[in-house]
RNA sequence: GCCGACGUAGCUCAGUGGUAGAGCGCUUCCUUGGUAAGGAAGAGGUCACGGGUUCAAAUCCCGUCGUUGGCUCCA
């Protein structure tokens, strides 16, 4: 006797179907053209096998490759793929996990005392593609608890015993393909011959379960499409954003270079970058001043104890530059790891009003971490780094109107630099691990509520992250990704109840009490160089006019009118506009293309005409010629560009 | 720090056991040209560094340093 269910689908419509029934002949009740495209299914919010029985009635979303989750669902059955094929290179290799991501797929495999390299890359591919292409269906099945054990005794494959010993009994299902066979949580294509065309992309050590005490793995990353021409287009797609990378730009740009002499992830600002970076600096200087910051200065290093005392030695002693010893027995400097402590220090220089507060310290300060060595990136992590760091000491009732108005800063720094594609981040505790965060449990809570409540406010979208929060309070952080789509921390806001109670700070209150201040740690920039590397990739190397190192040069025709060319040079800079000249004895095509190389914003033609008329021909740099006009009017027109885009802060 | 790859002229890279190469850049000369590369000549390298194998090493092996893609941590 069959029974009837109503399968609801994403628009909202409702068709019957006999009980039983699967997605797949659910897309093709549709069309044909649905079932050709479907790859994937969500039952009731849950990814599962498009001939999984449907018994009940049930949501049912049809996923293709245009879903994320279709992609998810198209990457997570790669892997298996490449499981089975990294078994057929290697029979004793033992597989761990292997998830999609957000780019493709990666597996994590214990090859005992193999080596797998880039050489092997090819011949993966091949087999991949080989195995692939015998449309193998995915088939899962449930194994008690006691049989998926004893599968991997016989494996001997200490990590999958490790992941099923976590799991519960009845809720353990393998997915076999082919002669492979995987624990997995299923979620799959209906057979391997989708699957096209494959990379593999990179191979690296990867820790199991990130521990870096737990065994190294080998981690096999790579990505897979249903077309050919996919794998090519993303290919290209990534040697364009290669293009873009900070460190290819910098050294083009002469922006900032290294040197193995000084050392690893010590950055050398080359002189137009620091000019760079001193304009960004003036702009963040303005825009606090008028936001009610004062600016003070502290020394590069400190005393051990500073840090003994704000509790940065004990967490992060390990991150730090060898103490500096003075020939006095038992003192120790450190470099400053970070500037809060001298602020601290310059809070308790007088007593403190409730009716001082809030008091705002900023300083570009330059702090010294000792990051590993795997670790240095470009300018995005470095050893040596300035942040336009400020602290806010304020009373408790006044945390959340604070911490709106960095908001407030914040965007109106990201907004004159461009910055459109940042994620705002709440991180808050990790509720399973309260015990690795420092601090009053109720003032975490007031904390995290103000955060909250502040970006509510302010109408900001955000994610929250539990578990990032730093180890004395929650934050806010505004991510960016980077030319290749890796997340980077820019702006962060921090509320801190702990360093007050470390360094005793206090305000005397209304009522003649003593009172403890809130701390709020804050920078839009985060650290110049990262932000400076981040807004390269951003921007490709065309920065606004306003902060560009050179905002027009002035192309002579020929050398006959290097003179004219000289004098228009120095009008520019009377108006405060950043002008060159190239007087080579070069073609004006020649010094054209040399121009937009260099991404100079503004060109300036002189030849006859101009000099005659006393005017200049103007091109914008990858838009091309814009006429002729007056040298003031040009002027003019940088100048009111500059406006547009730099509207002063309130 | 760990795993993989890489390190040749200022830059980008070719050269994989037998006399160190190209393009761009740089210098000099010719050319004085109107919106993305004018021509010629020249200078420039302990092939990252140290050791080993070999008649012979940029090339093969070992170590060190640096860079790089990941893992972990963080701004």
């Amino acid at each position: 006797m069959s029974t009837k269910i109503n399968i609801t689908l994403p628009d909202g419509s409702v068709r019957q179907y006999e009980a039983g029934i699967n997605s797949f002949e659910i897309a093709r009740s549709i069309s044909e053209g649905l079932a050709r495209k479907v790859i994937s299914t969500k039952v009731n919010g849950r990814i599962r096998e498009l001939v999984t029985p449907i018994q009940e009635d049930a949501e049912v979303q049809l996923l293709n490759w245009d879903d994320k989750e279709g992609k998810k669902t198209f990457w997570h059955s790669s892997a298996h793929v490449l499981a089975q094929t990294l078994e057929f290179f290697y029979p004793n290799v033992k597989l761990t996990i292997g998830p999609a991501i957000d780019q493709g797929f990666y597996y994590d495999v214990d090859l005992g005392e193999e080596v797998l390299s880039e050489k092997d890359f090819p011949k993966l591919e091949q087999k991949f593609l080989e195995l692939a292409r015998e449309k193998f269906e995915f088939q899962i099945r449930e194994v008690s608890k006691s049989d998926a054990l004893a599968y991997y005794e016989k494996e001997h494959n200490e990590f999958k015993l490790e992941l099923i010993s976590n799991l519960e009994d009845g809720d353990i299902t393998f997915c076999d393909h082919s002669n492979f066979t995987d624990l997995c949580r299923g979620g799959h294509l209906p057979n391997t011959g989708l699957i096209k065309a494959v990379k593999i992309m990179n191979v690296a050590g990867a820790y199991w379960r990130g521990d870096e005490k737990k065994p190294q793995l080998t981690r096999v990353y790579g990505i897979s499409f249903p077309k050919q021409s996919m794998l090519k287009d993303y290919l290209h797609m990534l040697e364009e954003a290669k293009k873009r990378d900070h460190r290819k730009l910098g050294k083009e740009l002469e922006l900032f270079t290294f040197s193995d002499k000084v050392g690893q992830g010590l950055p050398l600002w080359l002189p137009k970058g620091a000019a760079l970076r001193e304009r960004l600096e003036n702009f963040m200087r303005a825009a606090q001043k008028k936001a009610g910051y004062e600016p003070v200065v502290t020394p590069h290093i400190g005393h051990k104890n500073l840090y003994v005392t704000s509790g940065h030695y004990e967490k992060y002693g390990e991150d730090s530059f060898k103490p500096i010893e003075t020939p006095h027995e038992g003192e120790e400097f450190f470099l400053k790891p970070m500037n809060c402590p001298h602020h601290c220090e310059i809070y308790k220089a007088s007593p403190k009003s409730y009716r001082d507060l809030p008091v705002r310290l900023a300083e570009f300060g330059t702090v010294y971490r000792y990051e590993q060595s795997g670790e240095l990136h470009g300018l995005t992590r470095v050893r040596g780094f300035t942040q336009d760091d400020a602290h806010i000491f304020c009373r408790v009732d006044q945390v959340k109107d604070e911490f709106k108005k960095v908001i407030d800063l914040v965007l109106y720094v990201f907004k004159a630099l461009d910055f459109k594609n940042f994620t705002a981040q709440i991180s808050l505790r990790d509720p399973d691990n309260l015990g690795k965060y420092i601090g009053d449990t109720a003032n975490w809570e007031k904390a995290e509520r103000d955060i909250i409540e502040a970006t509510e406010e302010r109408g900001l979208k955000t994610e929250t992250v539990y578990g990032e929060a730093a180890f004395y309070g929650p934050k806010l952080d505004f991510m960016v990704e980077d030319a290749l789509g890796r997340e980077w921390q820019l702006g962060t806001i921090q509320v801190d109840y702990n360093l007050p109670e470390r360094f005793e700070l206090e305000y005397t209150g209304s009522d003649d009490n003593k009172h403890r201040p809130v701390m709020i740690h804050r920078a839009p920039f985060g650290s110049l160089e990262r932000f400076v590397a981040l807004l390269i990739e951003h921007c490709e190397g065309k920065f606004p006019l306003w902060l560009t190192p050179e905002q027009v040069t002035i192309l002579s025709i020929s050398e006959k009118y290097n003179e004219t060319v000289r004098n228009v040079a120095h009008v520019l800079n009377n108006y405060d506009i950043r002008a060159l000249v190239d007087e080579r004895a070069e073609k004006i095509g020649r010094k054209i293309r040399d121009a937009e190389i260099q991404k100079i914003p503004y060109m300036l033609i002189v030849g006859e005409k101009e000099m005659n008329e006393g005017t200049v021909s103007v091109r914008r740099q990858g838009e091309g010629d814009l006429g002729t006009m007056e040298i003031e009017a040009f002027a003019k027109l940088v100048n009111e560009e500059i406006e547009a885009k730099l509207q002063e802060f309130n």
